[in-house]
DNA sequence: ATTTACATTAAAACAATTCTAAACTGTTGA
DNA sequence: TCAACAGTTTAGAATTGTTTTAATGTAAAT
């Protein structure tokens, strides 16, 4: 399948051309059968390997942005940092382990849904996320 | 009752020595009866407001980190521009208006407990944490 | 009182993110 | 075809939150 046409819609739904550094910050988010974490700065090494050259960091922040707004890219907060974003766009749940600062997805069959009995006055519920907080026995807690 | 005496020993407990502006750090963390959420900005401004004198950043910084490896303060995550910390160390789960920015204490009785069916394997669950987004219905998700 | 170890401070350093201004590119329509 | 425009890339500057530094000050132990 064509990839670059899926890539070139899904820049220009989020209002953004497609460009070269574009398109390669495409590829790297969207072609891995699996979903993953990624902090900016990851995101761009990655390019700048894959494309042999540099990439501006105001690149990376826009085009990323822009996913975010559209719901192409959904930002996790773990700690403060840095920010982290998730290719996996659906309401899911995390592990954090404190041991090695890794964000795992953890999977319905881990948990039980959450049931939230009352809500604030006046406000629909937009997500409702768990983040469990692991480390080896021993560990004091962060 | 002498508050003075708690803080002192909180402060030593936290292997910290009893300043005056430690002290103020203090009452101002401490004495409310109810807990609450802060950034380091919003507490630097409430303790030279009090004081009416300057308090370095850095001075706050190493308190509110003492306390907080202590356990007398945790630390939120919830967008990672800035940390916010809670008075309310107890494990528990929270509101995150996002119209307001505000961050809401999620009563027990709002929620039913959350269960988590499967671990990762050699791991202790060391938190279970909830954050429930809520915002004016026709509002977009951030 | 003296000494010692820890505290406070302003300022510098730092890291993540955002902004800016200049050069560039792709598209549109004379 | 090519001029004009709107949007893009870039390096570097600016900004923001946080941490570090080095000089000076203070609490507590002797």
């Amino acid at each position: 399948m064509n990839n670059i046409s899926i890539y070139t819609e899904k820049l220009r739904e989020s209002g953004l051309r497609p460009t070269r550094q574009r398109l390669k910050i495409c590829e790297v988010l969207f072609s891995p059968e699996k979903t993953f974490h990624f902090t900016i700065n990851d995101l761009t090494k990655i390019i700048e390997d894959k494309l042999s050259e540099k990439i501006s960091l105001a690149t990376v922040y826009n085009t990323i942005h822009a996913f975010k707004k559209k719901g192409y890219l959904k930002e996790i907060s773990i700690n403060s940092d840095k920010s982290y974003f998730d290719t996996n766009v659906t309401e899911h749940h995390h592990f954090f382990d404190e041991d090695t600062n890794e964000l795992i997805d953890c999977s319905n069959n881990d948990i039980d849904s959450v049931n939230i009995k009352q809500n604030i006055t006046g406000k629909k519920i937009k997500s409702v996320e768990v983040l469990i907080k692991v480390a080896t026995d021993n560990q004091t807690q962060k």
